[in-house]
DNA sequence: AAACTAATTTAGGCATGCCTAAATTATATA
DNA sequence: TATATAATTTAGGCATGCCTAAATTAGTTT
């Protein structure tokens, strides 16, 4: 069995290989809140056993094999996401931190009974896609927030799940996954965002608003 | 913070403190399967955080706050365990070796759900005592099943928890804690016990009798 | 009391995974 | 092309927690 943080280190490549492209040792250490000498020492290790490729001063990819294991982690992290928010209770802003620990200890026999009591989810609580047992992510098509126009209506795809206070702050206007809404105004300049949620108007400041993912845009009907 | 070893062994010294008394460092090692001289080191490290007490070659003992540790873990164990086998449907016989991983990880956060979630409940699954968020426990006195005699009456109170086939095997006869039965009777030299579980009848080797423990005993009527 | 046995501790080693500092390689600029 | 800068890797160290082998201490026997 892996090391927890080998597993970390999986993880980490697979996601900046989602956004980013090329995976350097200096990219992977700052995300991982690491130093690059420490990152070269496990990618060495992690290509000894096969699961990333490596060339020096070229950045790492992970092999078929490595890619399965990040997927299982995330997996893990997800579903612990979510059912820690809907089985426990626990606010959404803690769930993540919560899952770090879990994602790494919990049995398979464990993952199927959450799996199965949140009857198949393919979202976590910040919108985030679970891989399902086989691996396979269904991904969404999703817009930053800050591309949106006056007038239109969407709803919240997704936000990130890595800032306590910024979930706290997005989740006091319930800007949970799933939330329609209709931008009322963009002030200027790049300044904040007026938007309508359910007859309330809030205001969403930029820095806000680039956490946050949209998807089903439609332009108002009178244009 | 404490590291996952140092919890196990605090652990281990509180159990072994409860059955047996004295503490040996060989005791310890054999308890925690791990070689003397390794005991011997993490209890020195032990005693610099002024957790245990010790004296060269005369044992180890918990101090006020390694045993409020102590504590805290077997609370986590003994909840979880619980937790999993009634919210997630987990086999009675897999979820101590699934707590054991859990227990150092969880939140006080999640602690206090899975509490509530459960109704504050006193006994695991085995029937084991769970220490209040305070440390405190209700011992409830039991005695071993094979103290019984024929015609007796009386309740599971709790079982080993340590060895899944006997586990499964026990439960196979559905002897959960709060199970009540009556002894048919006892085969002379020490063998099988034949009892009956609301009319049924089987047959419970000694070997197995000796880890079901039991109370409420009532004598017949008749006698 | 001496000697033997059992328990415990000390000493030295190994793997993991982090660190800092120095050396190396790649890339951009003059 | 030569040099400066940035990225990466190597080298050596530290803490944790395990191991084996050897030394020490305690307790028991004769």
């Amino acid at each position: 069995m892996l090391t927890h943080a080998a597993e970390d280190y999986l993880k980490s490549i697979y996601k900046l290989q989602e956004k980013g492209g090329k995976v350097s040792t200096g990219i992977l250490a700052e995300y991982l809140d690491v130093k690059p000498a420490s990152a070269t020492g496990m990618i060495k290790k992690l290509k000894t056993m096969k699961l990333v490729r490596h060339e020096r001063y070229r950045g790492v990819t992970l092999t078929a094999a490595g890619k399965a294991i990040a997927l299982e982690i995330i997996r893990h992290h997800r579903l612990l996401e979510l059912y820690l928010f809907k089985a426990l209770g626990v606010p959404w802003d803690g769930v993540h931190e919560e899952a770090e620990k879990l994602e790494h200890v919990i049995s398979e026999e464990v993952e199927a009974r959450m799996d199965e009591f949140l009857g198949y989810p393919t979202a976590d609580p910040h919108g985030a896609p679970i891989p399902d047992k086989n691996g396979v992510v269904t991904q969404t098509a999703s817009i930053p927030m800050t591309d949106l126009q006056k007038g239109q209506t969407c709803a919240v795809a997704e936000v990130s799940d890595n800032d306590s206070a910024l979930l706290r702050h997005i989740g006091s206007f319930n800007l949970y996954p799933g939330t329609a809404f209709r931008v009322v105004e963009v002030a200027p300049f790049d300044g904040p965002f007026t938007i309508d949620i359910a007859g309330q108007q809030v205001v969403i400041g930029r820095e806000v608003a680039k956490h946050i993912f949209v998807d089903q845009v439609q332009d108002p009907d009178n244009v």
